[in-house]
DNA sequence: ATAACTGCAAAACATTTGCATACAG
DNA sequence: CTGTATGCAAATGTTTTGCAGTTAT
């Protein structure tokens, strides 16, 4: 679940490379959210986010949060995920395997998977529609057997 | 894209028996709804479609909308996806080939598709996490080759 | 008749924006 | 210093809700 310091060291230094190669400042509030989002592994949303940068005492806007996640967006540390509710969440991406999701619909648990037959799709696709395609999201919906899963939609942060 | 009138009276009548089994009322609101989005075989979003219902001198409010919509999902007459927009996109699904989505990050133009492969790939991740699942939703993102992809992403309705 | 539905407008959310202040380079 | 970021609060866009009036059954 947590990076080792090693990696969560490397996904710093090229957002601070990113930064500095677009003219861009390398604030404190910045790495926070980068770290929080990193340290829990989890798909947050931008509210869960803001609300454990908060209780670990890091004092940040929802503007910055927002914002930063669309510059970690764009130097590729996060992805962004639309899981079907209207509020995005969002994922680390770096030194992490591609993979999709399997969310249970009862409790609102994610899990994650990766079969390779689904490139083999997107080649086809492309092939046949004349298509570059730049990504994919494969999401499936259905029921867990988890003895803990209660049909409680269970918050994104604890 | 248009279906056939058999078929359209066969979703009218499915509609009416549906909403008879719970007891709640068949109004011109629902039905004028119900047709407006099999008419266009489109995939849009709420707002487009109080749009065209209005275009075409029916007067629903959104609300009415958005509560119709529901019911037709509930039916299963109706889907609703999400496309990484925060708004949702609703696409009539009676008589209509199972099929995934592609989309045009330039021109926000979609494409359907069908792999027989995503079902097997299902079938194996309900296998591999104990999972039932009940649907899913793979949609691709790329670069289409079209004369008129023109970079700008068209509305939903002309 | 009467319970359900509609339209409207206000509320509820998620996200973005504008602007005065703060601060990294 | 200087321009970029931040926080705040207001604005935006989408969807939901409350309620008085309307209508299908």
């Amino acid at each position: 679940m947590t990076l080792p310091q090693a990696q969560l060291d490397e996904v710093r230094t090229r957002f601070a490379e990113f930064l500095k190669t677009r003219g861009q400042r390398q604030t404190s509030e910045r790495f926070a959210i980068l770290d929080a989002l990193y340290a829990s592994g989890e798909h947050l949303d931008a509210d869960a986010l803001f609300a454990r940068l908060k209780k670990n005492g890091v004092s940040v806007s929802r503007a910055t949060v927002y914002n930063t996640l669309d510059l970690l967006i764009e130097c590729d540390l996060v992805v962004k995920h639309q899981f079907g509710k209207t509020q995005a969440r969002y994922e680390r991406s770096f030194a992490y395997w591609q993979h999709d999701h399997l969310l249970c619909i009862d409790c609102g648990e994610i899990f994650e998977f990766c079969d390779p037959r689904i490139q083999s799709i997107q080649e086809t696709v492309a092939e046949i529609y004349g298509f570059e395609i730049a990504q994919h999201a494969l999401n499936m919906y259905g029921h867990c057997r988890r003895e803990n899963c209660d049909n409680k939609p269970q918050t994104a942060e604890a």
